[in-house]
DNA sequence: CGCCTGTGTAGAAGACTGTCAATGTAAGCA
DNA sequence: TGCTTACATTGACAGTCTTCTACACAGGCG
């Protein structure tokens, strides 16, 4: 249900609102958009640390924000941990933010 | 162009986690939706401050972060403070959540 | 002018966040 | 068994955020 369509609930503007927290940082933007976008959809996460300047800790941090709000899961594999979008989630936040049809006003 | 398509660029993932920050607590959420899906279009603040068990400077301080993150415009008509969303912004994060067709993998 | 209402600003307290160094855990290999 | 690599957890520090109270500004009305 888009936000505009009609006063979101208490509730739901809770999780949305976490949600939208867990991409309030750059870094786990670019986190999530190079998951989604990597070939299969699926990333490790020794490429992800490398195509940034910070600790591996610090990434170990932010990917498990995305991972408990939803956004992302992963999957050990031997030695490696494996990470993939979760489209739904994505989907949901999206339709959320979307402008129905006819309600735009004074721009 | 959706986050899921290629790895977005430092720059934009900046201003995007802007956004988003400003949509990471759950009363922005609120206030957004009570704004986006008023009649009209436009809601003034007095309304606004009576939906929340909030004082007055908080909900102003919450409506300047939307108002600087480009989500919500306001203007001084005689005594009261008339708001109004920006659907272009919107639009942008919306399409920028968005899945593109086929890219779907193991989920 | 002076008062009242509606709205924003300033400053401060407490909680939360991003980052790191140090440590811990799990899997593969000799 | 012991060593090495890959990743997560812990604890700490600096910075930011949410919220409040107190105050200030703007506009209408007497």
């Amino acid at each position: 249900m888009p936000l505009a369509a009609e006063p979101i609930g208490v509730d739901q503007a809770g999780e949305v609102a976490i949600a939208f927290k867990a991409l309030s940082d750059p870094v786990r933007v670019r986190l999530l958009s190079l998951i989604a976008s990597h070939p299969g959809g699926e990333a490790y996460v020794n490429n992800l640390i490398a195509a940034f300047d910070l600790t591996g800790p610090t990434i170990s941090h932010h990917l498990r924000v995305l991972r408990e709000a939803g956004l992302i899961g992963c999957q050990r594999r031997g030695t490696w941990v494996y990470y993939w979008v979760v489209p739904t989630m994505l989907e949901r936040l999206s339709e959320v933010l979307s402008i129905p049809a006819g309600s735009r006003a004074t721009d």
